[in-house]
DNA sequence: TCGTTTTAGTAAATCGTTTTAGTAGTAAGT
DNA sequence: ACTTACTACTAAAACGATTTACTAAAACGA
């Protein structure tokens, strides 16, 4: 039986090899570093050099453990393959799947991103572009937070509503997923409809409530303003939805269904409700916005409108990517959309009484 | 009424001022290059400058909108103020909690830094750390992951449990969680628990098995293999656990409590429970982990071991900051245990026929 | 054989900073 | 008057790659 050389202690600390660089993998060959930054990149001056020392170059190459300074490369080439990316925070569960999305294009075009997140806090707004352009990014992807100047590089938003030159906005159809919402509480009969707005600082708030608002209207039915909520504060905690429909509810005003900003204040929303004694949805409908892992199986499972996250981060990626080979003022466009989806489970159904 | 000059679109495209960099500052100011990064950057030697000179040299860098490049200053300096981090994927809740933490300190501390998911590949698991150093990140931040080999700089693993030379674990003191879990079953007179173990990827798994296993030696009850089952697949949602429950039901054995392996896996738990027409915590207590956001509000609201994951990223990064400080083979700790907390919430109850 | 082309490389400039090692010119000390 | 010290700077060498512009030798063409 081979003894198992994995444990002997001795060798455990291994010595720690220096990373070498192209200067010493050239003293070791005795070529010049130009030589082998050709043939490493197979750069097309690279013809001349014969195949035998190219293969004694990348033989040695992996022997040293040789370790390209991407910084170095950089510097002198002038392109990072980096983009930043600012989120209002990570573990909202909206900029991860935003995230997520982007990454899966990201990576395999040689991207990495740095991460930065403003906590809603108005002097990391103003910092964090600076520092990420003076860390040479060379795009920014900007996740459901306002930019209102046009820093001088190209600039993806990730539900951004303000038009500015530049930029481009990936966003969803509001308008149709207004409809898709009010038209399906609207058919199971609920005419009073209780709505909790998105915080004020939340991109997609104002736009959210015009066309939920215009959706009511075009079906003869208006939103009682006492029927009408916000969330407030910016925990990523379905508690702001609870607390929210609580004083929503002490109000004494009846509706037979609500539409709530988003899953996790949905959630937040049946439990304030179901505490007062009404059930959902037999007693009020609730319908989420966003369609996030848990909304299938929250109890009652979430009727929500769909919101394509992932294909969201992955659009702003590819369309980042786009506008930075397509030099500067290529002509890609200001307004990406993409389109909702309603889900339908069990948290609304037909009103009891008409 | 004013006109709008919003959208004047002769003014829109405003002149993208090129960033300037030291040598146009210096052109400008008609001083060296020395003396701008010597009075820029506050150095000792800067004090024999005049203020008044020190003056014109910052008013002309507002003015001019100098922006120095981080990349030649890394270069030189040979310091990147940036860490790596590589996660399962950015989505999973788990994750985005840590680096939340993570982010609270590095911020404050000046460094950025590149995420990077490996999905579970082991194509990439092999690559990113190789693409990261070249990046010249100076440490890593691993969560979840399994790190075999022993990369050449700084490490910390935040559920790590392989114990390798240089790097630091952070993880969860999993003895007392699986006692307070199982003691908390013990007590409401649960006998045959049920346990959701945790995928074979997952760092966590093994080690919670065997402590959830010591605890019921213990206190003189075993857990019958029949009632052991384990996730597989990587989805963030409840689907896994919701699926692996229905396995175990199909079992036809009975038992009164269920341990799940986390939160997300519990809600899918719970979904499938109730679906055989069972109730929780009536029929069966369900116990999770790690308390999510969503667990408090569940229904039923999930009794959950709660595990600090901000407060375990929060750590990783200060020692991951130490680790740098201290020069390479300071003494950290190797491992840094974190400490659970048991939430009684709705999922479990007494035992109804013992 | 002479001129041209190809082969197989190399020296040095460059990217944008920081930093080391000075250098004039003035002031102070003795 | 002569050293010494200080003031206010600057030239040039890093950092580690890439890239431009060469070169010496060999091969080829006429």
């Amino acid at each position: 039986m081979p003894e198992k050389s994995k444990n002997s202690t001795s060798e455990r600390t291994e010595p720690r090899k220096a990373a070498v660089g192209l200067k010493q993998l050239s003293k070791h060959l005795k070529l010049s570093t130009t030589t082998l930054s050709l043939v490493l990149n197979d750069a097309p001056s690279a013809v001349s050099i014969p195949q035998e020392t190219k293969d004694r170059i990348f033989a040695a190459a992996k022997e040293l453990n040789y370790r390209p300074n991407y910084l170095a490369r950089s510097l002198r080439v002038q392109r990072t393959h980096t983009f930043g990316v600012i989120v209002p925070e990570l573990s909202d569960g909206y900029s991860s799947m935003v995230l997520n999305g982007m990454e899966s294009v990201l990576a395999s075009a040689g991207f990495f991103y740095l991460t930065a997140s403003h906590l809603h806090r108005p002097d990391l707004l103003e910092t964090i572009p600076r520092l990420l352009i003076e860390r040479q990014v060379e795009g920014l992807i900007v996740v459901d937070t306002p930019m209102h100047s046009r820093p001088d590089l190209p600039i993806v938003n990730v539900s951004g509503h303000e038009e500015i030159a530049g930029v481009t906005n990936v966003v969803l159809n509001h308008m149709h997923a207004a409809e898709l919402g009010i038209g399906h509480l609207y058919d199971l009969g609920h005419r009073r409809i209780a709505v909790i707005k998105g915080q004020e600082f939340s991109s997609d708030t104002d736009e959210r409530w015009e066309t939920i608002s215009a959706a009511t209207r075009r079906r003869g039915i208006d939103i009682d303003p006492q029927l009408i909520v916000q969330l407030d504060g910016d925990s990523p905690s379905p508690e702001l939805g609870y607390e929210t429909t609580k004083s929503l509810l002490s109000r004494g005003q009846n509706f037979t269904a609500l539409f709530a900003f988003n899953d996790v204040s949905a959630i937040g929303a049946i439990r304030a409700i179901e505490e007062t004694g009404l059930m959902v949805p037999d007693d009020v409908s609730v319908l989420g916005f966003d369609d996030i892992y848990a909304a299938a199986f929250h109890n009652p499972a979430l009727t929500t409108i769909r919101q394509p996250l992932f294909e969201m981060g992955r659009l702003a990626a590819v369309t980042l990517l786009d506008m930075l080979r397509d030099g500067f003022d290529a002509d890609v466009p200001r307004v990406l959309t993409v389109e909702p989806d309603l889900i339908v489970r069990k948290s609304t159904a037909e009103i009891r009484k008409p």
